[in-house]
DNA sequence: ATAAATTTTAAACGGTTGTTTGAAATTTTG
DNA sequence: CAAAATTTCAAACAACCGTTTAAAATTTAT
């Protein structure tokens, strides 16, 4: 974080706070301090604030989003399974950590805070961008689990996003609860490799779209 | 929202801004304009912002938490499991919406704002005032699933919230998204219908801590 | 009804936000 | 080397933030 130009260390220092604060909760001041560079560069070389986010978020996607369509057509060449897909998504995550130490779980929690904070923006440019990709995944998905409906598969894919966006953004939390006495050090490898098998069974089980268990009567019963 | 007296007036206001947006990025001023209320009133009631927060999620925690532990007793005295432990959790989050028509889902996403967003008064104060439940749904959970250690069921736990909350926070960009052509609307009922199985998969697979399925080698040969 | 306590109100406080400006410094080009 | 284009910089902008103040209005108690 030195002797890179002003642009990259701008988003270097973006990319470490919008992920540990959010978007709405980092100043640009807090930024180019961090940065070593003047107030003003920001708004020189990106424009705005939103534009900002948006070039921190692209930095990544450039390079997980081939390195994942490489992945996953491999995928499809061969055994298409539910497992095979989602360890498709782990080369190009932690080929992210060239960028920075930590620059996986970083764009994990960005893609997750580009959900829940109101960023409509970034969806658009995500969608527009590389929504081949995205289109490509459902469909694998969709030949791995032949039974489910495509809404079954789409909650269960975003409940599984939630999974590994939930932890990564909190592990800071995590660490400081009570519970967390029995809690290591949660390195992003070790995230991942405790919610593959978890979002792994999620989409898999079949009992959760059958009718016999966990019936709207049960729920509907307790309002 | 209209003939009640000012601070319940203050709290209906918050309960869903803060949902919707966040703590940080709602102002007291979009607060009181919202609730028809004086800005200095929030003030004068509550003392600081900080306490408002506070004050929003304990009147939801004081309905809570008394039906929790009463349907965690009643499970702890019948038959211990997992899928009963967490059908557990249904009734007193469906209770809340005696509140106002969307607190259940106001209530889970500010508990996940309350870890991703740095609030660390919050989880003290929770801790501090509802320790004890937190430590029946641990014992219960350990019950139900002797063969994970603590630390798997820790790491589960979390992801089952996560699944939960980044769905009920993103209900708003769900329905935005490209995937959604397949998107019906997400009441809360919908969507914790379709995540209690999820959950339940998740956290009895047999397959997750066993070593030879995704072995660390796997993931970290693609670092 | 009068006094006391509580609540509401408009205004202002110092501090921070994203953005703009125009001059100074630097780098690139001819 | 000189001219031109690019980049950096300190300073200021209006808008917004949470909080405080003290007077006005209202409710409660005597």
């Amino acid at each position: 974080m030195s002797k890179a130009n002003t642009k990259t260390k701008i988003l270097e220092a973006a990319e470490q706070l919008f992920a540990e604060q959010g978007f709405n909760s980092t100043s640009l001041r807090q930024i180019t301090n961090e940065a070593n560079v003047n107030l003003a560069s920001v708004n020189y070389h990106f424009g705005s604030k939103k534009s900002l986010i948006q070039a921190v978020l692209a930095r990544y996607l450039e390079i997980f989003m081939p390195i994942l369509k490489r992945e996953l057509d491999k995928v499809a060449a061969d055994k298409v399974s539910t497992e095979a897909i989602i360890q498709a998504f782990v080369p190009p995550l932690f080929e992210l950590n060239k960028l920075g130490k930590q620059s996986a779980k970083h764009f994990t929690v960005m893609i997750g805070r580009g959900y829940s904070e109101t960023q409509g923006h970034l969806r658009k440019y995500i969608v527009n961008e590389y929504g081949e990709v995205l289109t490509q995944i459902i469909e694998l998905f969709s030949q791995a689990l032949p039974k489910l409906t495509k809404q079954e598969l789409f909650w269960r894919l975003h409940f599984s996003l939630g999974a590994l966006v939930f932890v990564m953004s909190s592990s800071g939390a995590l660490e400081e609860i009570a519970m967390s006495d029995f809690f290591e050090q949660a390195s992003t490898k070790t995230i991942v490799q405790k919610v593959v098998p978890y979002v792994a069974a999620g989409l898999t089980n079949q009992q959760g779209f059958l009718p016999n268990q966990f019936t709207t009567d049960q729920i509907g019963g307790s309002l």
